[in-house]
DNA sequence: TTAAAAAAATGAATCGATTCATTTATTGCA
DNA sequence: TGCAATAAATGAATCGATTCATTTTTTTAA
């Protein structure tokens, strides 16, 4: 008989381990959608995971761990995106901010905004724990974005004056700015968000100085 | 006998009720400030303010919003500093928006920043509740500083072609984004906080691209 | 193959926010 | 003043996240 079958062999556990983890997100994710992110009980996701609460820890250090791990995977693909857009960008820096500022705004328009409001909230409460593993993404996206602003610069596209690293902190402090007005405003549609922040994009390119030259 | 003291006489439980409520705030306060807010129970709350548990709901719906009544004070001295600032705007744009912003900034700094912390992440969850009540602050704020960007723009001060309320949502997003990085990043400091801000509405004043008469 | 060791799973217990049926206090009125 | 009506206070009960001592499974080594 086969023994990686029948018998434990070594190795096993590993695999039970993805296996799990990877049921634990599906049940929870299904949940999550359907009743919403409060209303979802840990009990309710081990039962559908088929395991017990006790279990759901050893795998996630708390709900909220659980959450970041669904979302996680949209704000890494996100990034590579972003690697995409810094290797060819548009010849117009209203053009080239706009694709930068158009994935952060179709990251969160992919999930239910519910998850994203949570998440947020979630990050704000635990700085150190949550907050920071989120702060990670932040960082990679206003370093892509600085880097696209130094490109701009280097072409003459942009003035020189302009420190990239504050107008790219600016931009993105934009939209996480909106990105928060859309998940807790149900009037908000992805639409009126992307313009907000191409609208904001444009003016600070533009500046709000009387132009000499008009 | 003076039947207003001994004998419950009409009136009596208005004054009740007002002394409570201001014995659960200072109760409250004191608490979140020496333990934190997650780790204040509302047992204990009750017990220092000298009633039941239930009772404390019967004042305030949620922890939640026992908080929202404590940072309340705060936020409308801000509104009231920012009427005279409108009243009599610096002539300079970047100083007389940096007068608005340095509300913004006084105010997140007058409270334990943990507390605000707190109240930002109970809006969040909770947009129809709590952040519906905040968003009454943001959008007063918002009316404050785009009454101003439109007084600059009659000026002559500032160009035609700017729409003073995104100007004045775009700054406003960049104050929320700034006040989320202090609350919930101790390494950034009220000053660093105020430089951001100040360096941003420099930038979105001058603009991003060359000038031609320079 | 088997027994000890290590890892993982388990679910009962804890802790805290919130609710609600019950009790107590206040008011209005005769 | 005394009684019914109304308002407020109460704290035991509920519900859910999280912990942890115990049990079960898997691995290792003889």
């Amino acid at each position: 008989m086969d023994s990686s079958l029948i018998a434990p062999a070594p190795g096993r556990r590993e695999l039970q381990k993805h296996e799990r983890e990877r049921r634990i997100l599906i049940a929870a994710r299904r949940l999550f959608d359907r009743k919403g992110y409060a209303k979802t009980s840990m009990e309710e996701v081990a039962a559908r995971a088929g395991l017990a609460v006790g279990t759901l820890y050893n795998y996630f250090h708390s709900k909220d761990d659980l959450l970041l791990a669904i979302m996680r995977r949209e704000a890494d693909r996100l990034l590579r995106i972003g690697e995409r857009i810094l290797a060819d960008p548009p010849k117009d820096p209203i053009l080239a901010l706009a694709a930068m500022a158009d994935l952060f705004v179709e990251s969160i328009s992919a999930e239910e905004r519910m998850l994203w409001r949570e998440l947020f909230a979630a990050a704000i409460t635990s700085p150190h724990d949550l907050g920071a593993r989120l702060l990670e993404l932040d960082t990679s996206l206003v370093a892509q974005l600085a880097a696209l602003i130094q490109e701009l610069k280097d072409r003459r596209v942009l003035t020189n004056d302009v420190d990239a690293t504050q107008a790219a902190m600016t931009i993105y402090g934009i939209c996480i700015s909106w990105g928060l007005a859309f998940v807790t405003n149900e009037e908000i549609t992805v639409v009126s968000m992307r313009s907000g922040i191409i609208g904001a994009i444009r003016m600070i390119v533009r500046g709000l100085l009387p132009r000499a030259h008009q």
